[in-house]
DNA sequence: TATTGTTATACTCTATAACTATA
DNA sequence: TATAGTTATAGAGTATAACAATA
């Protein structure tokens, strides 16, 4: 199932390191209870509280879906529903103390699990490959859906 | 929404970036009438048939909803379920006629618009990050669920 | 009128458990 | 008994369209 070993295009090669990625994130939210986008927006959260539609445009979903999205989450209860400081018609989505928690420890795992995927990088490797990676996605405007490490607070 | 310009690690780099390709991936099959594991399916196919099991393990989803996922994917006339020449147990999938030339569309049109992805880089920069992903798509034996460009026929 | 968010509805996707059919 | 696959069931995820409430 593996490859021979013939050289690999970059298509190919996002794609299926993709493949590889999802299944890991998916492995972990799955032994943390969580459904993998669910574990997303646990993730997206840990840094700072967004609005409804903010969270929309974020994570790519109908409106209505996040909707969804955050009635189950919240009937798990990881995240609140607040009013909008500025806006009354809004609404903001805010971790509970719960939500923090298990979000942080289902990160910092995931953290761990990525982290092996390229262990047969050497350290170089890995900062090169890091950096390369990174610059696709800064170059693309990725939102922040999986933060570097810290947490700044609101 | 998009990052400052900090250094990025490894593990962030690589859950951005998956998340980036995601929603390129279901763009693109969204756009061809698709969902993201139909297209996946396809895509799996193009290069050969296979039972249910093995898709089953190849895609890592339960029996069940491969069985499910076929069902669509038949009734959508992308694909269809043969008796398995070896074991009369066994269910072959092929792709129709129809599937194929979707497949092929679809694969070219992702194969595009992931190609523009990483269009900041320069040619040798690409040609490196394909070289470490490969490597680490390889290391973890990652299925063929996107070929390298060819079709190598039964 | 435009914006924020929810509801109604309809599929797709997924898993677990129980089942059938065939080694 | 073990294996290949399906069926039954339940819940999660998603989108479109229509709606309510508030600028």
């Amino acid at each position: 199932m593996a490859d021979e070993g013939g050289r690999i295009g970059v298509v190919a090669a996002l794609v299926r390191a993709t493949f590889l990625v999802n299944a890991v994130y998916a492995e972990s939210a799955r032994e943390y209870g969580l459904t993998p986008q669910q574990g997303q927006l646990l993730c997206v959260l840990m840094p700072r509280s967004y609005a409804m539609g903010e969270l929309s445009t974020l994570l790519r979903l109908a409106k209505s879906s996040l909707t969804g999205l955050v009635d189950r989450t919240e009937r798990n209860g990881l995240v609140r529903r607040e009013p909008h400081p500025r806006d009354p018609r809004g609404t903001l989505v805010t971790l509970t103390p719960r939500g923090r928690t298990l979000a942080r420890e289902f990160y910092d795992e995931t953290c761990r699990r990525v982290d092996e995927l390229p262990a047969g990088l050497a350290p170089d490797e890995r900062e090169v490959l890091a950096t390369l990676l990174g610059r696709m996605v800064r170059d693309n405007e990725v939102p922040i859906v999986f933060a570097e490490s810290g947490h700044p607070p609101d």
